[in-house]
DNA sequence: GCCAACGTTGGC
DNA sequence: GCCAACGTTGGC
């Protein structure tokens, strides 16, 4: 199968594209949305990831990541207590996932949400579009290839 | 902090 | 299966 792209959204207080750099790489647990976990189950191995900081000063894509481990069952789910527990997922039966994710690059600029929005060629993407609030979300090669330029044109 | 948009829950 | 109530997301 041939690579595919994503934008994944993050509140850069719970973890941002410099917290990635400085990592290397992360696991993006935590997700309960049914229509997110479905499209975190497509992904594999070397997908490409927009970074969208989401509720930030402005909201934008900050950054590149690459899928580094494909859909695996969310295993805080498990956890009693934990935030993200969740009784109705078992091991025998997981009804939520997660993937790994690796840094790939920092854009020196946001790109934020206005510029998307006026960007000819991404009006058909779901984050430039109202209301809409999905935190996994597909995007094409096109789509992800015009946000690269824009991320990394010098201002 | 407000609130619109949207997803989920639960009573019926 | 409908839909009101409620909770969450996320732009502003």
């Amino acid at each position: 199968m041939s690579r595919r792209y994503w934008l994944m959204k993050c509140e850069p207080g719970a973890y941002a594209i410099d917290d990635l750099a400085r990592d290397g790489h992360t696991s993006w647990e935590g997700v309960r949305n049914y229509q997110a976990r479905n499209f975190m189950r497509e992904m594999q191995e070397g997908d490409g990831v927009l970074f969208y900081a989401s509720n930030a000063t402005p909201s934008g894509v900050t950054g590149l990541a690459s899928v580094s481990r494909g859909a695996y069952p969310d295993e805080f789910a498990w956890k009693k207590g934990h935030k993200y527990y969740d009784p109705a997922s078992t091991r025998e039966a997981p009804v939520w996932y997660m993937v790994d994710i690796a840094f790939v690059e920092r854009f020196p600029d946001i790109v934020s949400l206005d510029t998307l929005k006026s960007t000819k060629g991404l009006e058909q993407m779901m984050v430039t579009k109202k209301g809409s609030r999905l935190s996994v979300q597909p995007a094409t090669k096109a789509e992800y290839d015009i946000v690269v330029r824009l991320g990394r044109k010098k201002h």
